[in-house]
DNA sequence: ACTAACTCTACAAAGTCGATATAGTTTTAG
DNA sequence: CTAAAACTATATCGACTTTGTAGAGTTAGT
């Protein structure tokens, strides 16, 4: 499960994308809009700024948008900003590696190498979906056949 | 993540399925063999003998094995039955649907089109990949080319 | 009967999650 | 020039989850 927070971010990027850019859109626009809490809102955004997804003006006609391109911020890149690692084990986490204290030998441990899968095919998805890709219903070509 | 449960869980049916059959193991053993602590082991087993996937055998000889064969317990099976839902959002459990309280619409969720697919291809792994599967280096073949 | 093993239930320390509170700073309308 | 609207930053909080521990009970072999 990814968290409450994670969902939130997405939203609001997916939100920010859909506005014309150049003009800032109120974090209480985008609060109200998606039943999101606004002070919780204002953190998320508050990281995705410090991380370079999206920019902010200050003041009475202020706001925020989106600093790159949707089509080159992926839901990976925005899940390891706000959740952390995407690997479902820590030994498998490229951002933040870590053994598994307990387990014997890595390179022999049956449960690693089966979430090894799990972690190539679930970044497969999320790093090359980006919030472009969500918005238009364009399923990317890579994934066709899955859906269908 | 998974949780550390859930790990221990997948190494205790991973170190019985290793285990001639006929002759339980004791807990004890597979505690130490596995660097887990064995209380926590007890719970474990017990939720896992619950759920039909272990038997036991109660006094001095006693001792725990695999109630079915290691090739017909997948490691999503597993990981229900510790860690609840494999789904990444509520709203795309199969076991256990919640709609998510904030979104607007649930077939027009963009966010959710995309997990979708992520809880596919995850469940694909999961559920396809049993206990034999880990402990014999055999590749699934719906996954071969994935490792390649 | 003694002992080694499994069975339950309760509890606890620490951390996480989702959110709220409080106190700023910046910009612009008027 | 000042008040309001909007973003910035940090602290705090309650509920819940996670990762165990504790302890009392049950079963069965010798």
């Amino acid at each position: 499960m990814i968290s409450q927070k994670a969902k939130y971010a997405l939203r609001a990027l997916v939100a920010l994308a859909k506005q014309p850019p150049g003009q800032p859109t109120f974090i209480g626009d985008i609060a109200e809009n998606e039943n999101i809490p606004k002070k919780f809102l204002e953190q998320i955004l508050l990281d995705l700024k410090h991380q370079g997804l999206v920019a902010s003006r200050r003041g009475k006609a202020g706001g925020y948008g989106l600093l790159r391109p949707a089509d080159t911020i992926s839901f990976g890149e925005v899940l390891r900003i706000i959740d952390g690692p995407i690997a479902p084990l820590p030994c498998l986490s490229k951002i933040a590696y870590r053994r598994c204290e307990d387990c014997h030998e890595e390179a022999s441990c049956e449960v690693r190498r089966v979430f090894a899968q799990v972690a190539d095919v679930t970044r497969g998805v999320l790093d090359r979906t980006t919030i472009a890709d969500a918005i238009g219903h364009r399923v990317p070509p890579y994934l066709r056949d899955a859906v269908a």
